[in-house]
DNA sequence: GATGAATGAGGATTCATTCAT
DNA sequence: CATGAATGAATCCTCATTCAT
């Protein structure tokens, strides 16, 4: 794969494919259709099918990294506010980011079974525990978070995060993502804010930009108040599945 | 289908099945095979794999009633330390229960482009959260619990317990779901359970009985001592971060 | 099969399947489903679906000729285009009509294939013919006919007949069978119908009672002016497909 | 379908099996086993059965069309006789006809089920009934034939046509063709035909080429000798009535 | 007689992957 | 690089027929 054009391209595809079909009725030429490429292409870029979607995981690692840099610049507590409703909430037009949850979490699904996924989630999964941790540490430092053990309470945070994600796009039919969210400032975050500090609404950053990247457009500045809609697919986050 | 004993089969069947080969590459043989029956059989049954399935998820509810019928005696908190580690270690051997959760999640994963799924998903987790809510209302009743909302912090531990486990079984090395209820404890617990309450360790009830379900011989032993850290992996990794 | 109520009843199901779904895609549940009785009893009935059909097949025969004993009493040229209009328009409703001439057909089309149907088939034309020429024959002898060769003129006006009715099920969308009735009158009929006597119109006797044998209602009067619809399938003719 | 090529060895092996095995039997196996492809590439070519045998009847139509324009130079009452002649005894050796005539006639018998074959049979119809009014109007032009309805006619015509091959195929023992053919010229043509004009006899040209129609090889003779009665049931068993 | 259960032998279709050009 | 053509291995599902009860 030495154009990065034609990866992009590839991924792009990928991308679109996996939101409308879900992987398992992924199939190659669902991923070629969307390209002004041939399906025998995929296979002279990729040894299989599945070398190609383990790439993707790790495309959307790079985008998750990028998007992480914007928030450099936030207080621990908006960072965290950030961090939680990007979890929650995602960006990008709601019908794509449930498609793309959805295809994702159909991705990790197969991890048990599969090397490759798991090598490429688990990198994924890292990086957003650090994050996590980062952010609560931190948080401690500056006195905006009580004291308490960073590396449990980011465990807890990411599993009731990917929980009610999970659960949103699997079961509920409400509005069970605002039930968890209002309990987890209410019974979590009052624990571990301090006293004077409470915790901030709705503070996005901008996207990830998982299309945008073939024609460059994306500027990743570290700016947090400059969201606009991007392109036309909503584009996505969640390097971080 | 009539005779339960076909019925009970082919549901054991798919149960083992599932747990070999995951949802994906579920196939009508792979059922068949684990009968004494034909694969024809199967279609004779169920109009098709689906359907099949479908009713597989119905099975694991009744499975799943039977199982809470067994915690009705307990005081609320060793009902809510049981749920919560029947939730997060289940029953049945390490090995296959991990398998099997794995493959309701794949099955979970297709609810969202699978009506038959999520009707039948969505049954099941009503009764979870009913379970759940009425494990919380219980507990303030009896003032075990602290009073609080029990539909919101039922959807929150839902989200959380779900949360972890999913993510022991898709990305998880190390002990990540003890380091969740560790954290749930000193989180959310320690905030819910009034003053003089503690949180009961390792209260499981036996195994919901899923192959041997039929003769249904399984008895309630409310022993504390069965519960044995359990994960293959090695736990409490936490230089790993 | 000792029992003619139910042979009947079988007869009568195969009837309304093959009208359903055609002979090509008749499936032994298709007609058991419109049977009180359960699919295999057709197969202690019969010794394979093919013998079931042969003996529908024949079971048409003998509607058929009961229907001819009805025209016993009309002139040549009355039974003459009793027959033809007999033919082409067949009785019953429309629909259902035009479904059993095609299933019919599809099993004549068999025939190549097929011993057993060839056979009962074969009988049934040559009922076909043999009253054609009958009815040419004593026209001839009372003088409505011109004279002529009445086993040619029969193989002509059948094939004529049945090339209309056949290409109107399957190709046409306009009157066919109008243009080439018309037709016949004006190229065929002109010829053979002695200088005084015209080509009567419309002359249908009863329907052939399909269905109502089994309850024996039909009464098989050698009026020509009943016709009445008699039962709720319009029931229908064609022992001589 | 860029290939011809490989459309006509679908086309052939279409055609070769369907007169081995009648439409209602006829597998993808069957086709493909008369290629020297595999089964795999029918599907890659069209995207069901259904569509492939469609597109053969359109291919018929193609080779049809080939045939009218070998006998444009005739005489009116000569085409018409090479006309009647195709129609009735075909070309191609005996058995190869009647089994392609009989699968044909399986298609036809379809039609009312399917809209695909019935499309593309009507197309086919069309250009038949064109023809032969086309040839009945020439004839009325140049004096050949007596003024008459040229569309009731064609109808007339046609449908004794198909009835008596129908019938031929499906049930006649003896020369039934050979029967209504002489019927239709002493009964139909001999109004027809102007007074010193008389019909033609055998007047076939080459036959139709289906099998090796790609490189157009075959000439028009006006050759009047080739016809034989051709029937393998014996011919003229006339007291068989 | 009558039936529910059971099955074997297909048959259409799909799809990742290969390969000649 | 790129592709159209090609294929083998599966997979779901159908259906006539059998059989124990």
């Amino acid at each position: 794969m030495t154009d990065p054009d034609v990866r992009d391209a590839i991924m792009t595809a990928t991308y679109e494919a996996l939101c409308e079909h879900g992987y398992t009725d992924l199939t190659a030429q669902d991923i070629a259709d969307r390209t002004d490429k041939s399906k025998s292409l995929l296979f002279y870029h990729y040894d299989s099918k599945e070398d190609l979607v383990a790439d993707f995981v790790d495309y959307l690692v790079e985008r998750f990294d990028e998007w992480i840099a914007e928030t450099r610049d936030l207080t621990p507590s908006e960072r965290l506010a950030t961090f939680v409703d990007w979890f929650l909430y995602g960006s990008g037009d709601d019908d794509e980011r449930q498609s793309f949850h959805t295809a994702m979490l159909e991705i990790r699904t197969q991890a048990p079974y599969n090397e490759q996924y798991r090598k490429e989630l688990r990198k994924s999964d890292d990086r957003l525990r650090e994050i996590a941790e980062e952010i609560l540490r931190n948080g401690i430092e500056t006195g905006e978070f009580t004291d308490h053990d960073p590396e449990e309470t980011a465990a807890l945070l990411i599993a009731t995060l990917d929980g009610a994600r999970i659960r949103q796009l699997t079961l509920a039919e409400d509005d069970y993502i605002g039930q968890v969210r209002s309990a987890m400032v209410a019974r979590i975050f009052d624990d571990i804010l301090a006293e004077d500090v409470s915790f901030p609404e709705g503070l996005l950053p901008d996207e990830i930009d998982i299309e945008g990247g073939v024609d460059g457009t994306s500027d990743l500045g570290p700016s947090s108040e400059t969201r606009q809609p991007e392109d036309e697919h909503g584009s996505s986050e969640d390097g971080a599945e």
